[in-house]
DNA sequence: CTTGACCTTGACGTTGGGGCAGGCCGCACA
DNA sequence: TGTGCGGCCTGCCCCAACGTCAAGGTCAAG
């Protein structure tokens, strides 16, 4: 029957026997048999198979409790599951590279202004508008999606070009621990205000006067990572900073261009404003 | 003199308090001015730019033992540290990423071969060698460094070709507990063998009986990260499987063609072979 | 004077093990 | 039959880099 001491076991799976003694503990990888008297594990060959996907898993730091989550799977299904992670991991590491990088050349002495920044005059207008407080990226997403979803049911007039594009503001910080609130907003042309405002009665009119914003293009491919704002809002910091202007730290806008084609994979169209002033 | 609380501190730098009170402990971050009775720290307005640079290190995961050298380093000093931890962070990364694509494969059904394996046949030659136990890939790395400069100091005739390519020899797991031990190998001509021993006396002159190896090559960018290794492994492992042959376990080989162009990115063109039989 | 926001230190939890102490177990050798 | 040695067991403390209480001190506003 082929059995082995934890310490074969461990050569030939290349985890140490303080892993496989962790991962019995854990329910991940018991050993076939456990002498009663003595304690000691003894694995079988065939179990050698699922300790070298616990280990390779491992190896890519997918933490213990989603490794067990996957190795019971069926294979197609834990492969699904790895990409998934991979992807995940894939998205991280770009942001971080993107970092890296800024940070050399900020070094370097080079003050690269990472993302073109811009200004642009926003007119007089009204927006139907929905504030409300959520905790977390997702939580601002979700939001993001129900106010979408509200609009294209009560089917509001589009206005267009950029003018017309919905958009967030963060009128306070948003992370898993502090809350907004978050405004979502939506122009509406001037003289059906009153009326479109009547209809949907969940949404709040107001007017907002003409100014002048800074803003950074991100584009379709605006993949919104935390590293990323970081990078955004440092960009606009410098450029600020060089045009001897202050922009109100608090108000930050995330414009969203859906009217573009938008695929599965690239998202809306987004830019990133600080109103000045 | 625009002093603030760590609250404060805490918000404009995106660091937590709790990480602030940590890094004053360890130096790192120490506050302008610590209130003797109460104990309150207070920082300036001038410290946030270090602030935000340790903020921006951790976000890479660079540990904290390391940004306190980085910070205190001057910046283009700095800038270059960055950038090599961060090549290490990509080449862990290509590395993994190999590793992903290999498991979603596997899980897949697909039973990829990643690393094409070959045999070739190695005729009788005679070798000089040393051998010694050194502890870890660096030390490794170390030894052969050693050994090639012992080789190119004492000017010993080349022999041409994949048959001449100096190499070594793993009789032992190398890792940081465990100590090979390694050897290191030079194929000279039959005729000179005794000859050059003679001269050099450091080394071992030992000869080789004809083999048959079963072999991948790595090419230039054979970046050796253990993860490589594992899949390279693993393909040997695959393919004599397939074979029916089976690879003695021990005396796995890595061969150096120094001959090719080496540049300072590409490192030498390697392969990695076990003897069968 | 109280309230509530903010600050302090210190202790404990987290993840995935490493390392060590003290004690069994089993095998080889004398 | 003893004795040594290597391997195995459990249990304990340790690491980074904080997060999360708990218990109590500080400070400014009302």
């Amino acid at each position: 029957m082929d059995l082995m001491s934890i310490g074969e076991f461990a050569r030939r799976s290349r985890l140490s026997p303080k892993a496989l003694r962790l991962y019995d503990k854990l329910g991940l990888l018991p050993p076939a048999r456990v002498d009663a008297d003595s304690g000691y594990r003894f694995y079988e060959v065939a179990q050698l198979e699922r300790a070298r996907l616990v280990a390779a898993l491992r190896q890519l730091s997918v933490p213990l409790a989603e490794v067990k989550a996957i190795v019971d799977l069926e294979p197609s299904s834990a492969a699904a599951r790895i990409r998934e992670y991979w992807a995940a991991a894939e998205v991280e590491h770009t942001a971080r590279r993107e970092l890296a990088e800024h940070l050399v050349d900020l070094m370097n002495g080079k003050r690269s202004v990472m993302y073109k920044v811009t200004t642009r005059d926003i007119p007089d207008r009204s927006l139907l508008c929905l504030k409300r407080n959520v905790k977390g990226q997702d939580g601002a997403w979700a939001f993001g999606k129900e106010f979408v979803a509200l609009l294209r049911e009560r089917s509001l007039p589009r206005m267009e070009g950029r003018a017309g594009a919905t958009f967030s503001i963060y009128w306070g910080e948003v992370s898993d621990d502090s809350d907004g609130p978050i405004e979502w907003c939506r122009p509406v042309p001037e003289d059906q205000a009153a009326t479109l405002a009547a209809e949907v009665p969940e949404l709040h009119l107001r007017s907002e006067r003409a100014h002048r914003e800074a803003f950074v293009h991100l584009g379709p491919g605006g993949q919104t990572s935390v590293v990323q704002w970081e990078l955004v809002s440092e960009s606009l910091r410098a450029w600020a900073d060089d045009q001897g202007v202050k922009p109100s730290q608090l108000g930050v806008r995330i414009t969203y261009l859906w009217s573009n084609p938008v695929t599965e994979t690239s998202g809306p169209d987004c830019d990133f404003a600080v109103p000045l002033g």
